[in-house]
DNA sequence: TGGAATGTTCGGCT
DNA sequence: AAGCCGAACATTCC
C-alpha cells in the first residue's frame, strides 16, 4: 500500500497528534527480528514526526523510531488491535496501532536515519535528477523502483510517471535525452504532489491513521489498467515484467 | 488452483 | 562491478 504519497498522507495526520507527546511503552505482539529492536525508544519523548522516502521517522531525544509499512502496514490512531496488530505505540493519552498483514513491515529503533538511500523523489533537483540518471545503465522502471537511486517511488508511480512523461518502462536510463529526463521530473514530481492532495491511492487496503481512504486512484492513467483503454490516445494499456514488477504502460504514447 | 498484490533483500550469474 | 534474475518473506483475494 505505501509508497510516498500514501507515507506521506500518514505523517500528516500524525504528527499534529504525536508530536510532544512521550511514547511510554511498545506493546509487541510480532515475533519478526525487528520486534526485539524497539526497546531504547520507550520512555523517550516525540520531537517531531517525518517522512524519510518511504519510511515514517519519529525523531526521539535519542536516535529514532523507523517505520516501513511494507505492502499491507499501517498505523491507526486510537484503533481497537486486530488479528494482524504487530505492535501498539502507547503515548500518554493515544494510542497507535501497527497493523500488517503479510507483515513484510518493520518498526525499529536506529540511532540515526536510515542509510544508503537515494534523494527523495520530492526534492531532488531537476540537474541532479538528469546528472544521476545518465551515469546509468539499465531500464528506467527498475531505476525507478530502486530506493538506493531515488527514495519514494514504488511501482504505482513509476508506471504513472512514465506516462505521463511518454518514456517506455524498458527505456535504456542513461540515453534517455537531457530534455526527456527534465520531463520525467517535473511528471514525478506532479504526480507525487496530486497524489498527495488526494490522500494517496488506496488500491485494496490503504488507510490513513484516521481508517480514511486515499482518492488518487481514481487519476491512475495506466496502473491497473492493462487491457483498457489509454486515456489519452485510446490504445490498449500492456502490462509487462520489470524488474519482476507489474508494469503497466501504453504502447503508443510511450514508445521505445 | 494458481497467480498476483502499493516492498525489500539476498545469493548467484554475467 | 553494476545490473539482472529468481527466490524468499506471509497473507489474502479472485
Amino acid at each position: 500500500m505505501p509508497e510516498l504519497p500514501e507515507v506521506e498522507s500518514v505523517v500528516r495526520v500524525l504528527a499534529p497528534r504525536i508530536t510532544g507527546r512521550r511514547l511510554q511503552r511498545i506493546d509487541v505482539a510480532s515475533r519478526k527480528p525487528w520486534a526485539r529492536m524497539i526497546g531504547p525508544a520507550e520512555g523517550q519523548q516525540v520531537r517531531r514526526v517525518r517522512r524519510y522516502g518511504k519510511y515514517i521517522l519519529f525523531d526521539l531525544d535519542e536516535g529514532l523510531l523507523a517505520v516501513h509499512l511494507g505492502m499491507t502496514g499501517k498505523l491507526l490512531v486510537n484503533a481497537d488491535p486486530g488479528p494482524h496488530a504487530r505492535a501498539v505505540l502507547v503515548f500518554d493519552g493515544v494510542n497507535v496501532v501497527y497493523d500488517d498483514v503479510r507483515q513484510f513491515g518493520s518498526m525499529r529503533w536506529l540511532p540515526h536515519e536510515p542509510e544508503g538511500l537515494g534523494p527523495d523523489a520530492l526534492e531532488v533537483a531537476a540537474a541532479d535528477f538528469a546528472r544521476m540518471l545518465l551515469a546509468r545503465k539499465g531500464r528506467i522502471k527498475a531505476l525507478l523502483l530502486n530506493q538506493a537511486f531515488l527514495r519514494g517511488l514504488g511501482n504505482i508511480y513509476s508506471d504513472e510517471a512514465l506516462f505521463r512523461a511518454g518514456i517506455h518502462p524498458l527505456a535504456e536510463a542513461g540515453r534517455l535525452s537531457r530534455r526527456r529526463i527534465l520531463r520525467l521530473h517535473s511528471a514525478i514530481k506532479q504526480v507525487l504532489e496530486q497524489a498527495i492532495a488526494k490522500g494517496g491511492s488506496s488500491i485494496s487496503d490503504y488507510l490513513d491513521p484516521d481508517g480514511r481512504r486515499g482518492w488518487f486512484q481514481i487519476e491512475h492513467r495506466v496502473y491497473g489498467r492493462a487491457g483498457e483503454p489509454c486515456k489519452r490516445c485510446g490504445a490498449r494499456i500492456r502490462r509487462i515484467l520489470v524488474a519482476q514488477r507489474s508494469t503497466h504502460f501504453c504502447p503508443q504514447c510511450q514508445r521505445k
